[in-house]
DNA sequence: CTTTTCGCCGATAGTACTATCACCGAATAA
DNA sequence: TTATTCGGTGATAGTACTATCGGCGAAAAG
């Protein structure tokens, strides 16, 4: 059990916590632009140096910030599709579906933006962890889909839905970004769209395979 | 002997490409990290200082060659489509449509990778310009929806297609990604998947009717 | 022909940030 | 208590690249 008083853990901890979080206000504040450890750590109220002592590089933060970004609202998003799951004539609940992904993504809009650039970096360590977290949370789109009755049965209807899954992500950052961009700003045609392009796409997967009742 | 001599003008422009050519050449070899003002121009067998006669800097040169591919392989890819729109019974014409951007995505992986990446670059000229394309290719993938048939004569409608030209396109990217990552390995069954989701779309919108009910 | 223009060159100052180092002092262990 | 650990600090060397400058010589202009 934890102490009152601050252990030498619970400080450490602490002030890795102040450098997440000031690193993500200044995201949203400064822009990527106003990335530096110097800024960072004087945001943090911190010596610059003191940046080492947590993260091997500015790079590492980044990769950290992801790690738990995923671990925050991966949660959520998963629980809003088995809520859909669970009453599959709503369609209120199809649409939080597709509604609780794009309003995450906008949250922290060049946070979102950073993130899926590090997706296309070959280069460095940020963008083969972004692409494993990609590749995680495809994962679990897949598996929500399965659920939902769509086929896997397969090892090509497998990566079917692989591909399925990939792009309703993909769909999915392109509304996001375009909100963002103003060029969509009501989200519920977003939505729409959304629920339109997954609702064809489902049917095929469904008219696909062969007859098992009522669809 | 031929006169070898060259106009300032065409010695100019030939010095140029040769630029281009060699940012090319080093994003398909080296990738990003090779593109420096003075790799370039070794690679071009000029002067590293020479670079600033033809170019601001790198994002310039950088903006210039996505102008060039864009006018490139923007025709050939409406050609298809148009070569699709021109028989909408041929399975394999709608195919082409589809598979020739993925083609010509796949052809320069780094080059493709950087355009995109810089499309969610808000600070950069390189960014600005990549947006700007990326916008005029979703107006003629519009247009070319129209002429296959597609409803755009009310403002909500003509949005509704601008956000599903969004989305075929970044599918079509995500597909690229997948096939250029190793992920789906056969380009046809990419191709498959996007005309699936483009037939359960574009069904959706011929069916739909003034009020788009929820659901 | 003379003069001007300008594409190319070699050399280098500038740049702002990264990452390391030795050190301090409080928490922790003995 | 004494010894040890370790999170935080100030100072700074390193870094590799960018962008500019004056000069040269051939093309273009007069």
């Amino acid at each position: 059990m934890p102490d009152v008083t601050l252990s030498r853990r619970e400080a450490k901890d602490l002030t890795r916590r102040r450098l997440l979080g000031s690193a993500l206000r200044i995201l949203d504040t400064e822009g990527e632009a106003g990335l530096s450890t110097g800024n960072v750590c004087r945001s943090a109220g911190i010596a610059q140096s003191t940046f080492y002592v947590h993260f091997r590089n500015m790079q590492d933060l980044l990769e950290a910030l992801g790690e738990e970004a995923a671990r925050q609202v991966g949660p959520v998003i998963r629980e809003a599709r088995q809520r859909s799951s669970d009453e599959p004539r709503s369609a209120e609940r199809l649409r939080a579906a597709f509604r609780v992904p794009l309003e995450k993504m906008c949250a922290h809009p060049e946070f979102f933006r950073l993130s899926v650039r590090a997706r296309f970096d070959r280069a460095t360590p940020l963008g083969e962890a972004a692409r494993r977290r990609a590749a995680a949370t495809r994962a679990h789109l897949v598996e929500d889909l399965v659920a939902a009755g769509l086929p896997a049965d397969t090892p090509e209807r497998a990566l079917r839905l692989e591909m399925v899954a990939d792009g309703v992500t993909s769909m999915t950052e392109a509304m996001a970004i375009g909100h963002l961009d103003g060029r969509y700003p009501d989200i519920e045609e977003c939505v729409d769209v959304l629920v339109a392009f997954f609702a064809g796409v489902r049917a095929q997967l469904l008219g696909d395979q062969p007859a098992s009742g009522q669809g």
